[in-house]
DNA sequence: AACTTCTGCAACCGCAGAGGA
DNA sequence: TTCCTCTGCGGTTGCAGAAGT
């Protein structure tokens, strides 16, 4: 524990880095990867220290960085990511595949956040006495788990990890991408405030840990920019009927709700609100 | 054309967790 | 168990180019 001791300060560069060091930098990840960070500048010649050398490497040099503008459509999972997850930018660049954390911090902030205010997103949720949330203001660092997300009153059972396969982008073919259609901040906003949707905060599960972390198998790790996959959902072959592969607390779906209608992320999370909250009826939309 | 302000983004800094000795 | 090192993360800074005056 504790502050790692940075680099020597003295002799060591610092700024931005030319092509001539990247090559040196590229060239010796690829002849001998990156085991350790602290000495790879050394033997790579490099006048830099190995944090810098890292953060040069993940956030430019990697293969795989997609480069460019971001699509409206990841642009949009940002910002839904964002919705629940906060500021865990290395957990959203996880679910973007070839997009670092800090390029998705800083379009957030740059782009994204402007957005946002501009559109008063202020999705609504109402409790059983009636009370009304505000997602946008209520869903807070809780000081007792790191930076998890958590929502007043939806502290009680365990969401767990899924324990089945996960789905394949085929097979949860049936649940169509609307994401580009998503509304941020329009009137067809996620408002969970309906006569016939309103549901029981209290009964809502608590999410741990495990739910926002990769090893819960619950957003898959090849999630490519569609929505329909964070929801995870997948398809029972034998019924057609798209099933939520989580929540070990709900033994059964009801087996006539086809899920076709959930057609993008944040329908997913309102399903899993509904699911938890008792499997109430889905109402149309 | 010159200067100022704004914007975008790469890079740095410091903290904290994991894991090994 | 404690200490130490390494790594990863999120917040912040500072520079360069664009836009405005």
């Amino acid at each position: 524990m504790g502050r790692a001791p940075c680099c020597e300060k003295m002799g060591l560069k610092k700024g931005p880095w030319t092509p001539e060091e990247d090559q040196v930098l590229i060239s010796y990840i690829q002849r001998n990867g990156h085991g350790n960070w602290r000495a790879l500048p050394k033997q790579a010649g490099l006048l830099r220290c190995g944090k810098s050398c890292r953060l040069r490497w993940i956030n430019y040099l990697q293969p795989d960085i997609k480069r460019g503008n971001f699509s409206r459509e990841e642009e949009e999972t940002i910002i839904k990511l964002h919705e629940m997850l906060g500021n865990r930018w290395s957990a959203i660049a996880a679910r973007l595949p070839g997009r670092t954390d800090n390029e998705i911090k800083n379009v957030w902030h740059t782009h994204l956040k402007k957005r946002l205010k501009q559109n008063q997103v202020t999705p609504a949720m109402t409790t059983t006495n009636g009370e009304s949330y505000d997602f946008s203001s209520t869903i807070k660092t809780d000081p007792s788990h790191s930076s998890k997300p958590t929502i007043p009153g939806l502290l009680e059972s365990p969401v767990r990890a899924p324990t089945s396969p996960q789905p394949s982008s085929s097979e949860i073919s049936s649940v169509t991408s609307a994401s580009t259609s998503t509304q941020i901040g329009g009137a067809n906003d996620v408002k969970i405030k309906n006569e016939d949707t309103e549901c029981s905060m209290e009964s809502f599960p608590l999410i741990d840990e495990s739910f926002w972390l990769d090893e819960s198998g619950f957003l898959p790790d090849d999630y490519s920019s569609n929505l329909s996959e964070l929801s995870g959902f997948n398809l029972d072959t034998q019924t057609q009927n798209t099933v939520a592969p989580m929540a070990n607390n709900v033994q059964e779906w009801p087996s006539d709700h086809g899920l076709s209608h959930v057609d993008n992320g944040m329908d997913f999370w309102y399903d899993l609100f509904i699911r938890a909250g008792g499997a109430e009826e889905l109402p149309d939309f």
